[in-house]
This record gives structure tokens, C-alpha cells and sequence, in this order.
DNA sequence: ACTGACCCTATACA
DNA sequence: ATGTATAGGGTCA
């Protein structure tokens, strides 16, 4: 099948698809190697099915999107991944105009075509649920196995079964914590059942169908306090987590979420350490969020305000930055997963195969699992 | 406020 | 070559 490939004018130093689209931020593109094609599933607007997309970065000045699904307007797909990319917002410019007047510590730092992702909010609080205490290759192998079991089949392309990652709908009705716990959820499997569980009864709630639109009418009608007090009502979610998905998955550009690689920032760069006055100034401004107040920590809390601050509206981004600087070669670094190896065999990797591959994943999880409830 | 438990896996190290 | 320890983008009780 022979694609159209079009054509998303953004320079490489604006946005390097390696350095966004493998570390950290989303979790279920496919690199082949061989052709160096990303490729994954998303909902693109005007069309009722997910679509299997493809991007490309073959040269400094552009990027290339292309689509398997027939039914896919180009211009439709262009439009979303201007939107996914933020291609609105310019990362070279920031940095010179307002981080640099703020920071004198970003002077001579390169951003490294590092961008934040406008991502679907429904998926991004998932994949950060499967985040904690995680690395990026089994978050990777989680976000997938969600898709193969609870999804919709999209196609098969090259030998690779392409899902939807599945809805709250979808996830409540056909999973259980032993199933998920036997995908190797460990203790998030708890999480997931729960956070699905009441999403569903929050949309009905509500009368609205799709997880998209009951998250983002939440993120727009709340200010980041009380978006972040809701989100911090699902099962699994903590101040880190919910700012990861306000960031990632709601546009909230001034956000910091605030993780260890952060903290050692924020204390060896910065220096900051919240005095007493510090934390009962932000206890006060919790009062009438009890959630937050029980799952916030302030001396992190105040990390995040003060960054916040310091950085200004697109905080978010600088941390970013920072982040991919610290540890950005390294997080990624062993996350060579089943999954992109599996593209790099070639033809001679049949379906049988990889089912295989994905059985042995699971009893080699059932294995440890057993192996410590003998311990206990 | 502080601490330990929590699932699993890759890597380092003995 | 096999076994053990540790950390990996936190949350919960």
C-alpha cells in the first residue's frame, strides 16, 4: 500500500520526535527501525474509529504524518497533530523571551527539540497511573497490553496487531483486578479497576459518553486547584501523577509536576527548601480541598509553586526541559521493550510468534508473583 | 509528618 | 554462570 505522506513545517531544534514521543511523555508509539517510522492509534476529529497513524522526521526543517485509514481526512490528521505538538507554541522563543529573563540558569542550555504533548487526557491518566514506582519500558508494555486485551482491533501492518487503547467502558466491563494483576499491573491493577469504575459512573452522572469529553469538560471548568482536587479523587492518583496528566493531557503549560529527578533539581540547582511559614501558608490555601490536603506532600508542594513561579506560565515546559537534561539520555536508556525489538526482526517474526512472546511476559509476571506470595 | 509496603524488571555486583 | 541487591518519573495506609 503505498502512503500519502504530508507534510507539518516545524524545525528539528522545535520538536525531535525521538527526544518527545519515546521518553516519557506517551507511551504506545512503535518505532521501526527499519524504516524509522513511528506509528500508533489515535482518534482523529470527524472520524468515529481510532486510525492508525505514522510520523517520520527525515530531515531539520519538517515533520510528516500519514494515515492507514482511508476513511482519514489528511487535513483532519494535519490539524491534530498541530494540536498534539502544540505547534502554536514556540519552544526557542520561550526560552530566549521568558525563561532566560526569568532563569539566568537557562542560559546556554539547549532544548533539544523538547516539547510538552497536548495528549488525550483519558489515556494520559491511565498511562501515568502505570507510571509509579515504573520505568518507561514496562509503562510501555502496560499502556500496550491494555490496548491488545481491552481495545478494539485496528489493523495489521508489517506483522503488528494495531488497538484502541480501550475506555473506561471497555476497561470496567471486561477487566478485573486478577486479570490486570496477571498482565503484570502489580498493586496499579487496584488502581485502574477503580479509576474506570468511577469515570463510568461520573460520565453517567453527567450524561456524557465519552471518557475525551467528561475529562476535558472537568479540566475547563475548573481552575488547576480544584482540577487537580478531582483528579486526585481517582484511585492511584497523586499530586505527581494528577500534575502529569493536567500537563501531558489537559494543556495546563504552567504546570510542575514534581518527581525525585525534580526535587534533586529543585534543592541542588535552586536551593529551595520550604520554611514553616511556607507550608502553613499552602495548608491554608488547601482549606476547602480536603483531597489534596491529604494526599498533598508540602515540602514538594512548595517545590512546585515555587518553580511554577519562577518559571511562569509555561513552567511546565522549562521543567520539561530541565527533566529530559537530568535524566532524559538515561530514563529511556533500558527500554529496549518486546515490543521495538519485535520491529526489528524483520518479516521472519510471524503473529505466532509474538504470542508467544506475550504468554511467556505473563507467566514469567504469574511466576514472580507466586514466587513472592511464597516469601510472604 | 513519617514510614514501610507495594508489583515487576533490568542492571549491577558478588 | 547463578544468586542477591537495588532502583526505577509515587501512592496508600
Amino acid at each position: 500500500m503505498s502512503l500519502q505522506w504530508r507534510k507539518i513545517y516545524i524545525t528539528r531544534t522545535e520538536l525531535s520526535l525521538a527526544n518527545v514521543l519515546q521518553a516519557g511523555q506517551a507511551f504506545r508509539w512503535i518505532l521501526d527501525e527499519n524504516s524509522g517510522e513511528y506509528l500508533t492509534t489515535m482518534k482523529i476529529v470527524n472520524n468515529p474509529d481510532y486510525s492508525i497513524v505514522l510520523l517520520r522526521q527525515t530531515n531539520d526543517e519538517f515533520i510528516e504524518c500519514s494515515t492507514y485509514d482511508k476513511k482519514c481526512d489528511l487535513n483532519d490528521l494535519v490539524c491534530h497533530f498541530k494540536l498534539y505538538f502544540r505547534s502554536e507554541v514556540k519552544v526557542e522563543t520561550m526560552h530566549a523571551n521568558d525563561w532566560l529573563p526569568r532563569d539566568p540558569k537557562f542560559k546556554g542550555i539547549e532544548t533539544q527539540g523538547i516539547r510538552i504533548l497536548g495528549q488525550e487526557p483519558w489515556e494520559t491518566l491511565v498511562s501515568f497511573i502505570c507510571s509509579t514506582n515504573n520505568n518507561i519500558s514496562r509503562i510501555t508494555k502496560m499502556c500496550h497490553a491494555l490496548c491488545t486485551n481491552y481495545g478494539k482491533k485496528i489493523g495489521t501492518f508489517n506483522s503488528t496487531d494495531f488497538y484502541s487503547f480501550p475506555s473506561s467502558n471497555e476497561i470496567m466491563l471486561n477487566a478485573t483486578e486478577a486479570d490486570l494483576r496477571d498482565l503484570g499491573f502489580g498493586y496499579r491493577a487496584k488502581y485502574i479497576i477503580e479509576t474506570a469504575q468511577k469515570l463510568v459512573k461520573n460520565k453517567k452522572e453527567n450524561n456524557t459518553l465519552s471518557d475525551t469529553d467528561f475529562l476535558n469538560m472537568i479540566s475547563e471548568s475548573n481552575d488547576y486547584n480544584e482540577l487537580r482536587e478531582h483528579l486526585m479523587s481517582y484511585s492511584g492518583i497523586g499530586p505527581k501523577v494528577a500534575d502529569c496528566i493536567c500537563l501531558m493531557g489537559m494543556r495546563k503549560d504552567h504546570v510542575v509536576p514534581v518527581d525525585v529527578h525534580v526535587e534533586r533539581i529543585a534543592h541542588r540547582d535552586y536551593k529551595i527548601k520550604a520554611s514553616n511559614k511556607d507550608i502553613v501558608q499552602l495548608r491554608e490555601l488547601y482549606k476547602p480541598l480536603p483531597i489534596t490536603r491529604k494526599k498533598v506532600n508540602f515540602q514538594l508542594d512548595f517545590i512546585r509553586t515555587s518553580l511554577n513561579e519562577k518559571w511562569g506560565p509555561f513552567a511546565g515546559w522549562a521543567q520539561g526541559i530541565l527533566f529530559f537534561r537530568e535524566v532524559g539520555g538515561t530514563a529511556g536508556a533500558n527500554t529496549e521493550g518486546k515490543i521495538k525489538k519485535r520491529k526489528n526482526e524483520n518479516s521472519n517474526t510471524t503473529d505466532e510468534d509474538i504470542k508467544q512472546e506475550q504468554s511467556s511476559d505473563i507467566s514469567n509476571s504469574k511466576r514472580s508473583r507466586i514466587k513472592s506470595e511464597q516469601l510472604n
